[in-house]
DNA sequence: CCTTATCAGTTTATACCTAAACTGATAAAA
DNA sequence: TTTTATCAGTTTAGGTATAAACTGATAAGG
């Protein structure tokens, strides 16, 4: 991973650092996701399906955009992930208004029951690594980061 | 964000805390990808495009198997994300041996000099809620993280 | 009332990524 | 030798994600 020094001697040490965070930042994100997604598979759904299931159950009832905020992906995103969903159905789409209202079907809510404690643990032991006040820590560099982004956003 | 905390209320805290952690770490990570792709459309690649010829750049010469573990991806998709840009004329395949070559064109070379001084300097933007001090730190967590995890891989 | 703007969701084209099965070649063991 | 294992890379099927163009409905202004 230090072999990024290589790429450009003659950057500032500050970007090197930058550049360095990004992709540790990045192996250890798609590594916890592909134990993530492995680690569901005993329940026969993804990672993706999951983050929906836990925003419905815990907000429900909520709108596509709603959820697509959340989840913080694309609008088109979330149609293709529910339609899916719906398929299998673990989750109902009623249209009222203008908009389409999201909510667990009976089977949607049994398995979100079944599953949200077992990836809670199994969340916790990726972060074990870290020490409560490490992780404290974590979560306080990850918020700082966070709004000075949505600060940058605004402001184009 | 805090919402999850609705989610199980019966959870232990610690639990609770993987998954805040978790979300967080994820929203952070899709939107930095997110505005790095919309960056680097500038010069016409993606991020993954990107991570190639930084590799490539870096260790050439070296074998599709060492760069998917390098990018840590699966060979797979190595198979197709070079297939592409050797068609673009960024990258050659020499067979050698038993296993594949790659090496960068000039007109590889010459991206990849234009292009990561200033990927490295957006990327550091990026970063740059959090002073140098705290990079480190995040660093060092992600170090942290990252070794544990992989000594837990060992043990299977 | 009619026009225009806005808004929720869908579609399309494209890229990324995985797991798992497969191919073809080299190497090792019998 | 013949068999078997291993290894690098490819293929396939399926899921995830985006941006950008589109549809159809409501709302707002003239």
């Amino acid at each position: 991973m230090a072999d990024i020094e290589k790429t450009s001697p003659s950057s500032k040490q500050e970007e090197r650092l930058a550049l360095l965070l990004w992709f540790r930042l990045s192996r250890f994100y798609n590594q916890s996701l592909r134990r993530s997604n492995a680690h569901l598979k005993e329940w026969g759904l993804t990672v993706t399906q999951f983050d929906v299931l836990v925003q419905i159950g815990a907000h429900e009832p909520l709108t596509q955009n709603e959820l697509a905020e959340k989840l913080f992906v694309t609008k088109g995103n979330v149609t293709q992930v529910l339609g899916k969903m719906e398929q299998l159905g673990w989750i109902r789409r009623e249209q009222e208004w203008r908009k389409k209202v999201l909510t667990l079907t009976s089977s949607g809510r049994e398995i979100f029951r079944e599953v949200v404690p077992h990836q809670e643990q199994f969340q916790a032991s990726q972060f074990q690594g870290l020490c409560k006040e490490e992780q404290k820590q974590l979560l306080e560099l990850l918020r700082k980061l966070q709004h000075h982004n949505e600060d940058m956003e605004g402001k184009r």
